[in-house]
DNA sequence: TCTTGTCCCAATGTCAACATTCGTACATCG
DNA sequence: CGATGTACGAATGTTGACATTGGGACAAGA
């Protein structure tokens, strides 16, 4: 049985905030006050500062010391790092869960591919296939079974995901012509075994999508 | 100028901890208990809690709802995670300093491979090796230059530092043997520009120890 | 003897009050 | 008029008290 996992005002808290980040309903930029989520959350400061903390590690925000915390605000510099260290991270992931896959790993990633198609021919908007895709992703990660691994990929996940809004705001076209391709053949691939044909083919996954999404990402303010 | 960076009794709080762990004070393990910390710090227990928390994103300490914060114990298990993750990341941050790779962070690179040779022949002990081993390393990151990659770098480093400390204990003589060569071979390399050829050496350099490491650390507590 | 239930305490989770810091608007001086 | 100093308010940093939880000791029953 799985166990149960009872987390605490501080995570509920932190999922509160982050739903309203992808929601759209609280800007790239802008101030997370502590009281201001303290009341509206109905919990203490404390509870709220320690789900920030959690927001932090996760790079969705930023916060320095008698400043308080801020949404991150993605310019195409950040676009680039976030992904040059996920195609990284994919590369790992893919080798580990094509060591360590299964017949039953392998049925659920097909099911999440066939639900892309599914979901694909059904016309569904962005956000659902902006969440298989996810879904995928941590499901290699998951197979890959190496902790430290994950943490490190939640350590960019939600600022995948923050960018892949914008993906699917302004490219969504592209997006959708490439998605069940891609990933079908990650999972063939992953299915033979580790290999460096895999190992590549994970990296240009991600690797192709940091050059569309660069450039999709609004004029770099640099040296700022 | 450098700009003066307050931060805070929490990560003061943090950085006691740390050493206080890595100077074997408390051991692999150990429960670290709020309030004991906070009378021994001479600060309140919120302050330690945030301590902890920034610990634990580090990797050093695991903590669980209502049951508080231990110093991990690590089997052969995670130095393999770890060190799998680590070999990802430098190859990645070699790349990247390589890319941008300038006389200046050349040379402050070959100083620091000169003090590892000068500290051998004054027959140093194994704490300063290790440190002026993670002074390359943390270079090497700030070179590339990418903030994401630094941060799933601090991710990993702690954990880094404590599996190396078992090494300089148990393994001294071979540590020694590869330390200036392996970095010099890298510098090298980087000095020439990224390369594949740099990529597998950065990823065979923390590979290798890997190997060495993971049956240096004591018998695997298998499926617990 | 093994299981089940209850009590109790140590430790963490949560909260609201107090202390400190930062930015800014305004006054003052050269 | 520009530069410097100062006072104020808003927000965060820090703290100690109260609430809740989890585990172990102990006792009762099968």
């Amino acid at each position: 049985m799985r166990r149960v996992r009872r987390r605490g005002l501080a995570h509920e808290a932190a999922d509160r905030i982050r739903e309203s980040i992808f929601d759209g309903r609280v800007a790239p930029g802008s101030p997370l006050r502590e009281v201001e989520l303290a009341v509206s959350l109905d919990v203490s400061r404390g509870s709220v500062r320690e789900g920030l903390a959690i927001l932090e590690r996760e790079g969705l925000v930023r916060s320095e010391w008698h400043r308080g915390a801020r949404v991150i605000d993605l310019n195409p510099r950040d676009v680039d790092e976030v992904y040059t260290v996920r195609a990284a991270l994919e590369r790992l992931a893919a080798a580990g869960a094509a060591a360590r896959m299964t017949p039953h790993h392998l049925a659920a990633l097909d099911s999440l591919v066939q639900a892309m198609g599914r979901a694909l021919e059904g016309d569904a908007d962005g956000l659902t296939l902006l969440a298989l895709d996810l879904a995928f992703h941590d499901r290699v990660f998951a197979i890959a079974g190496n902790g430290r691994l994950t943490d490190a990929w939640h350590g960019v996940r939600s600022q995948v995901r923050l960018i892949q809004l914008i993906r699917i705001e302004r490219d969504q076209a592209h997006y959708r012509d490439l998605l069940v391709g891609e990933h079908h053949e990650l999972v063939r691939l992953m299915s033979r075994g580790p290999s460096e044909e895999l190992a590549r083919a994970a990296e240009e996954h991600v690797d192709s999508a940091r050059r569309a999404l660069v450039h999709l990402v609004g004029p770099s303010p640099e040296g700022m």
